[in-house]
This record gives structure tokens, C-alpha cells and sequence, in this order.
DNA sequence: TACACGTGGAG
DNA sequence: TCTCCAAGTGT
């Protein structure tokens, strides 16, 4: 049965070449949006045009002319975009939420083999809600951020409930389950129902910074002024919107990088702000550089690690040799309990949730 | 608002 | 080797 949705607005109804790409994949064709297009029919996100751009002065902004961005942008994507399982016209709403959970801080290439392993065993909400949370940990393997895998099983739990295993449509439905936030809500409601929303991911933030503000980097967290001026670039059209915010996230993924500037491959180089004032650099202090080894994440890391490789439960001896530090080993053991993650049993064993 | 939360590849 | 960072969320 059709697990969700309709065809994604980011795909061509082409069936994907047999021999798909794997995590390099190289450019696939998607060709315009088809005709009849998704369903689309909220229209939230509405606000000024023009108003929330800088002012502009030569150029280079944007302002009074969105257009200018969205035309070449969505045409590079036509041709540079990625053939990812997720755009698929089959992958449905819950392929792109399954795919946006695992992608929440975590590069492509290491979600690809875990998320097609995801789906062709658990191809509905309703498959993963029937089991018990800790299988989710455990095929979520070495994604990282485990608790994503908790959250997207009780969301599953919850469309199931309460949405009769449909993914939702409503960008405040889609926000009241458990793992999604803004982004996500918004990504969804895009991607999988062709739905206008501003997509305000770490690429789109770093190309906004760069095309229109004229900065090498967003801010550390989102701002109230960064989602004013994705609002105001938003295509009026629900399909275009959809097409101009996989467009401009790939973008950011692919070639306007945060380590790298592709302007030699970028199509809207020449009306760059950043790159037109001479791509000044970062000013501020730098980004915090999060130390990993030594901490309790590393060692949740480890514990965790021996849980999901364990088919049944494991005593709290053979835990103990992950770590030597007592103290630290037994407040992240503790802080895998109280976030859920493991399950304490009452004779020293320990072992993923079971419900 | 700032910090906790995993993991591994690239430069 | 070591720093940076990858489609964020929750508190």
C-alpha cells in the first residue's frame, strides 16, 4: 500500500535510474516540478516581501527582486541536484521524516545505508510504533544522538494515535511530536506536501549570511531577523517555495560549504553580497570548538555502544569496563536511564527499553 | 540564551 | 595529529 504521501515536489516522476548512486552520488537529473503537482494547500508564512531586505544598494542584494535568486538557483538544482532516496516520488512523508530525523546533525553519505535499512523494515509509522523502543536505538546504529531514535519512535508512536499512521500535514501538528522542531516541521511539511514554508536549515542560514546579508557566517542560533528575511524570499507560489527551499539547502550543501566557497560553480556568485565586498571574514569570536574526548558523551557513547551490540542484557561489570573513572561512568550510565535510553533491571543488568 | 547531546570524515 | 563540522532539538 502507498505508505503516505504524494509525489514529492522535489522530484521528477522518473523512476530513478537501477543502478542508483551510492553516498557520492553524482549529479541527477530533476527536471521541473510535474505538472500536477502536490496537493499544497496552507499558505502559512506569510508576511512582507521586499520590507525585511537590507537595503540594497548596487547589485547585489536582492531586495525588491527574490526572483533573481530563486530563477538561477532552482535552475542549478534542476541539474546539480543529488540523488537522494528520500526525493524519491515513492519515499512518501515518512521517508522524509525518517530521512530528516536521521540527517539532524549528521552528514548524508553515513545516513544513507542506515535509512534504507530503516524503511524496508519498518515502511509505515504504525511498523516502527509496534516495537519496542530499544530496536530503534539499536538500528540506529552509529548514527549518533540516540536520543533522535527514541523520538522518532514515540512520534511514531503518536501519529499512530493520533493521526490514524499518517504523517501529519500541519506545520503545529508536525511541531507537537516528539524530536521535531521548527526545522524539521517546516522541512516536512515542504518536502513530503509541497506545503510554503520557510526551510531554515544550517546550509539555507550560511547561503542567506553569505548572498544577501553579505557575512561569511549566520549567528551561532537562529534569529528573529534571519527567519524574517527567509520569509520575505519565500516564492509566493506553495510549489516553488517547496522547490526554492531544497534548492537553496543544496546549495549550501554542495558548493556555497562552510570550509569551502564554490563561487566558480555557485549561479548567484555574481550577485553575492559576501563575495562582492571582497569576502571579508568572520567577525566576533570564534564558533565554540566542542572537545569531545574526556567527556560524559563519550562515554554515554560507549556504554550505549555495548547495549546495542548486546542481544540481550548486559551485567554492570562488563559496562564498568568501558570507562575507568568511577564517578563519571556512573553518571552517564545514570543520565542513559533517566533520559531512556537504557533500561535498569533489578539483578545489575542493563539493556535497551522495552517499552 | 547557552549548553548537552554522538560519531566519523575531511583538511 | 587535531580542529572543524554535518538537513537540530530540548531544557
Amino acid at each position: 500500500m502507498t505508505a503516505t504521501s504524494p509525489h514529492s515536489p522535489l522530484t521528477p516522476p522518473h523512476t530513478t535510474p537501477p543502478h542508483t548512486a551510492p553516498a557520492t552520488a553524482a549529479a541527477a537529473p530533476a527536471p521541473p516540478a510535474p505538472a500536477g503537482a502536490p496537493p499544497a494547500e496552507s499558505v502559512p508564512d506569510r508576511e512582507a516581501p521586499a520590507s525585511a531586505l537590507p537595503a540594497s544598494g548596487g547589485a547585489a542584494v536582492t531586495a525588491g527582486d527574490p526572483a533573481a535568486l530563486h530563477t538561477p538557483v532552482i535552475a542549478w538544482f534542476e541539474t546539480n541536484a543529488r540523488d537522494l532516496p528520500w526525493r524519491r516520488p515513492d519515499a512518501g512523508a515518512w521517508g522524509v521524516m525518517v530521512s530528516e530525523f536521521m540527517l539532524q546533525q549528521t552528514p548524508v553519505s553515513r545516513v544513507l545505508p542506515v535509512y534504507e535499512q530503516w524503511l524496508a523494515r519498518w515502511p509505515r509509522p504504525a511498523d516502527l510504533a509496534a516495537e519496542a523502543p530499544g530496536e530503534a536505538v539499536r538500528a540506529w546504529g552509529r548514527l549518533g544522538y540516540p536520543r533522535r531514535a527514541l523520538r522518532l519512535h514515540g512520534a511514531a508512536q503518536a501519529i499512530t494515535e493520533r493521526y490514524d499512521g499518517d504523517v501529519p500535514r500541519e506545520h503545529a501538528q508536525l511541531l507537537s511530536l516528539p524530536g521535531i522542531g521548527e526545522y524539521t516541521a517546516a522541512a516536512v511539511a515542504s518536502f513530503a506536501y509541497g506545503q510554503r514554508h520557510a526551510v531554515l536549515d544550517t546550509n539555507v542560514r550560511r547561503v542567506f549570511a553569505r548572498a544577501v546579508t553579505g557575512v561569511q557566517y549566520p549567528p551561532n542560533a537562529t534569529t528573529a531577523a534571519e527567519r524574517k528575511l527567509a520569509r520575505a524570499l519565500l516564492p509566493e507560489d506553495p510549489g516553488t517555495a517547496a522547490r526554492w527551499a531544497a534548492s537553496s539547502m543544496e546549495l549550501g550543501a554542495l558548493v556555497c560549504t562552510a570550509k569551502n566557497e564554490g563561487c566558480a560553480r555557485c549561479p548567484i556568485a555574481a550577485r553575492c553580497a559576501w563575495r562582492l565586498a571582497g569576502k571579508p571574514a568572520h567577525e566576533g569570536p570564534a564558533r565554540r570548538g566542542q572537545t569531545y574526548a574526556g567527556t560524559d558523551r563519550q562515554v554515554r557513547g560507549r556504554l550505549l555502544a555495548v547495549l546495542r551490540d548486546a542481544p540481550g542484557p548486559v551485567a554492570q561489570a562488563v559496562l564498568d569496563t568501558v570507562w575507568n573513572e568511577p564517578v563519571q561512568r556512573a553518571r552517564a550510565l545514570d543520565g542513559l536511564v533517566a533520559d531512556g535510553l537504557v533500561e535498569p533491571l533489578d539483578n545489575g543488568l542493563y539493556r535497551l527499553p522495552q517499552g
